[in-house]
DNA sequence: ACGCGGCCGGTAAGCGCTTACCGGCACCGA
DNA sequence: TCGGTGCCGGTAAGCGCTTACCGGCCGCGT
């Protein structure tokens, strides 16, 4: 009988379980992995072994004779504080990175490959050294934007497969985003087209992220080719959180500035905010003011109204990285540097636009 | 000058390295591990050589070595069904699991320590094998509830440490829950002395979990003190899910049954299932029926009304699971067979209170 | 000037698996 | 009856690290 604390003693090993089955190593390995076709009865023996002694093999020792250790790293940005022992942080900020792990996870899963994550604080001015443990751990890495630097993803790749999201492709990595410019084109029209505001701003997010200069640049666009002009610059600076984009509408109505007719965000979480501080200041959505966002995080259309925004395939775009990552690890000659996958505009009422409400819960990611 | 394709070729050990810095393996293992102080110059040269070749330690080999793998399983239950290659899946699933997961990863990433997550589907008949798996990979476990039968997870807690989240504990893991005894009743009590309302149903979640038992009990509890009668029983069974609080509100409507003044839902998810369908059946929350949830997961405070529900701790939670795990690893002696942390109540405006509002961004989990 | 102690750093064993290689045995055909 | 042919299954090497052990060398004290 075991005791309850014989974890604490020496863990078993296939030498226990071959020793208990009456076989060698070799037969006990093979039936464990279905090679060679062992006899039935070797197979029985070696399985009741098993089976009595609640072997479980050694990830590592298998990892290392293998050279395949079946797990892909996913480094993600966290955007929280620790302070004293309570966590702060913006709640929906958990969604759009969580949403692409699980996409991820769903499809490495179905390659027997787990997930070993680790988040990269914003603070952290050394993520080098996390990532590098990481990467010792896994076949092949999946990075957030604005988890390392260009220059930091080069060097690692050159040793490890990488895939970045919404990043930049380098020599050796692999990038996989959203088309930002079509659905960003898509919905500033819906807005100055369709809707025919007068008058409309950009609500930034990070200044050096890729899928924010593509937002900007498409909005920029369309502006353009209306023929009036975007709002932009210094003041319309966020930083992808509610609280940013909560901080822009309160300077803008603190100094007394106007505000233009439409506010386009370069997110949802940014939008999340802006309209929580026009609500607050009086400020009617849509009919003073009309908020857009860009990712359709689940939250957007829980809001009121609920949210007009662009679709992005959060969770594809997590199973496209791993299923590039996986041809990678696999050599399969190197693909594309580059993937890139739809978007698509979400009409709700925060444009202005009469829309029929569906249940919240009732979303399906492709 | 490397080629983008160095990956392809055999990887780099520490042989390699010890070559080009003319040192033995021995010392290219100390500098790296910062043991037995080598010398300066050593030293120097060492990380010169792993610099320049872009060297990173493999995890597999050093873990075999070690007997650690600086590495924990967390399993969690996957509630989205993949059909053809769309996803869907309820979005507020995420929240609560995924938050419990963030919370493990801030304290094990100042341990040294990676999350190996997989997700055990709603469907998946035999979570054996991968549970195994996950084992073989990590230095121990933590299992989210209803993701193994409570004798699997004996079975695999004789070998292996294992922490049980909203559980049950066994003879070898321990489990860390939440005081739904205590919020529960403060939330009853709340609605049935402070409102003074004179009906009020349970809306449960599954009835396998204990957190389900453990919260019906407490309102039979309250509901008995009071003296009056809860309403129960087979049509308010739902499923954790918005979609089951939806099915439950449905059905009652369309066979004219009477609702109660106040329904407790069994947790948050559920409340959002059943204010968006009364609201469509134009039963006004909380005038003519107040909801609370459980939970108090982000998104509770984004509703309208905002939601009166009880809050765990769900950060700390994980945080709590892992210290605990942590020190089952380290042979610290077996801790308490169970861990429960407080809750609270936390008055919104679903119950029938007037609040005012605060952004629903800020929030901190404690 | 010689011996001894301490400090570095090299050699080699071993962590728990997978698998190439090979030997033994049963069964077939001649 | 005997050699050939497969099929199983055992032996042992090797995956890339860490570290116990030991030998060499330097510097000190006598």
């Amino acid at each position: 009988m075991d005791t309850p604390d014989d974890h604490l003693a020496r863990p078993l090993t296939i030498y226990d379980v071959a020793r208990r089955a009456g076989v060698s190593i070799a037969s006990v390995s093979r039936v464990l992995n279905g090679r060679n076709s062992p006899r039935p009865e070797t197979k029985e023996r070696v399985m009741a072994a098993v089976r009595e002694l609640g072997f479980v093999p050694d990830g590592a020792a298998r990892a290392l004779s293998n050279r395949l250790k079946e797990v892909v790293g996913v480094v993600f940005r966290r955007t929280s504080e620790v302070l004293d022992d309570a966590f702060s942080d913006e709640d929906e900020s958990l969604l759009f990175a969580d949403v692409i792990n699980r996409g991820v996870e769903v499809v490495a899963r179905n390659r027997g490959f787990d997930l070993l994550m680790s988040s990269v604080d914003v603070y952290d001015h050394s993520p080098h050294g996390r990532i590098t443990s990481i990467a010792g751990k896994s076949d092949g890495l999946i990075l957030h934007d604005q988890v390392l630097s260009p220059v930091g993803i080069l060097r690692i790749a050159q040793r490890t497969p990488v895939v970045t999201l919404a990043g930049t492709p380098t020599a050796s990595s692999v990038n996989v985003r959203s088309d930002n410019g079509t659905g960003m084109r898509e919905l500033t029209r819906h807005l100055l087209v369709d809707h025919g505001y007068p008058t409309v701003a950009y609500l930034a997010g990070h200044a050096d992220s890729p899928d924010n200069v593509a937002r900007a640049e498409a909005f920029e666009t369309v502006v353009a080719e209306v023929g009036i002009e975007g709002w932009t610059g210094e003041i319309w600076r966020g930083n992808y959180m509610a609280s940013g984009g909560a901080k822009v509408i309160k300077d803008i109505l603190a100094r007394s500035l106007p505000l233009p007719r439409a506010i386009v965000c370069a997110n949802d979480q940014t939008a999340i905010g802006v309209m929580y501080t026009l609500a607050q200041h009086g400020v009617r959505v849509p009919q003073d003011v009309a908020v857009t966002g860009f990712d359709d995080i689940p939250v957007a259309r829980h809001l009121h109204p609920q949210l007009t925004t662009v679709r992005q395939p959060i969770h594809k775009l997590g199973a496209t990285a791993f299923d590039v990552l996986y041809s990678m690890i696999n050599g399969d000659g190197r693909p594309e540097p580059e993937v890139v996958l739809p978007t698509s505009l979400v009409v709700r009422g925060s444009c202005g636009c009469e829309t029929e409400s569906v249940p919240p819960w009732e979303v399906s990611y492709r």
